[in-house]
DNA sequence: GTCTATAGGACGATAGAC
DNA sequence: GTCTATCGTCCTATAGAC
């Protein structure tokens, strides 16, 4: 990544015009404008569509990541930190969450997507089989992540589970 | 719905196509061949590409209310059945378990797709809501089953968890 | 009811000026 | 680096024969 500054933009323009307005109108004329270059100004950073969501994807995979590792050192333990900093992510606009939605919205679009976001499972996945002793309980975050996944690409930052959050989070704690 | 026979054939070929091949392919052509028919005689059922889609959102949310009224009835609980049936439906071909995982594949497409999913997902809420005594057990299980949707959307048959499932569905139950 | 043929439009990608 | 202009392709939808 030798010139950050015109790539991110554009995928900062990928993402939200697949959020805001669906994948269907994510044409490379469409991010383009967004992004306010033309369409030969952006395939001049992307060469190709496909290329295009391969730097969507590339991005999503460093943000969880280094949201895991962020996990990982947090003193209030992963598991509270990670379903915390998922409900805040898709409470607010915070670039992991963007990331992750998009792609969700583009699961359509290619087998890479997908595969892609089986990796992110699989990441945290092995992150919570680590670090908690109960592995059903790993589990159970897991797939609570994943419920918070799904319904932030469906409905967006309104949902009627913030309001039980902490307890919800203690419950599963308490498993442990 | 007078004549269900070749609708009903047109809407499991595209769900098919959607899930196998994913919605790129999910052309009028592609899933007339899969439905044995051109494309001239799909249009004559469905007039055009969204009359196909709110076919398959139709479908979709008359299963999704089958399956809550059965869930309603059922002996061993909303909870365990709800669970169950998720869990079964990811794991095997069931039709609820097609028509779900396409329109999250097709989440891509319009917002018709988003907006029957969360009137799916209400109406699971709904039910949980009125049958548990507990509300956050009972957003929890709507959580869950949104995770297992995505990860049937992701990853197809095989999933870590389906070995754990009773334990699970036990552990959420022993909260409410 | 189902087919073929084709019109009409949109998109991705290339070429070349600046 | 960014632009405009254009080509080729694929898709939806229509028209009309059978």
């Amino acid at each position: 990544m030798p010139k950050p500054s015109a790539r991110e933009r554009i995928l900062d323009a990928y993402e939200q015009v697949v959020i805001d307005q669906g994948p269907g109108v994510a044409t490379l004329e469409g991010v383009a404008a967004r992004a306010g270059v033309s369409k030969g100004g952006l395939l001049y950073h992307f060469g190709s569509k496909d290329a295009l969501v391969d730097g969507l994807l590339e991005r999503l995979v460093r943000l969880n990541d280094e949201d895991l590792e962020q996990a990982r050192r947090s003193p209030e333990g992963v598991v509270r930190y990670y379903l915390r900093s998922t409900i805040t992510d898709v409470a607010e606009n915070v670039p992991l969450n963007r990331a992750m939605t998009a792609a969700i919205l583009l699961l359509s679009t290619e087998p890479r997507v997908a595969e892609t976001l089986r990796r992110c499972t699989t990441a945290v996945r092995e992150v919570m089989v680590a670090e908690v002793d109960d592995p059903v309980t790993a589990e159970l975050v897991v797939l609570v992540g994943d419920g918070l996944w799904l319904r932030a690409a469906m409905e967006g930052k309104e949902s009627p589970i913030l309001g039980q959050v902490d307890t919800l989070i203690s419950r599963i704690e308490a498993q442990i």
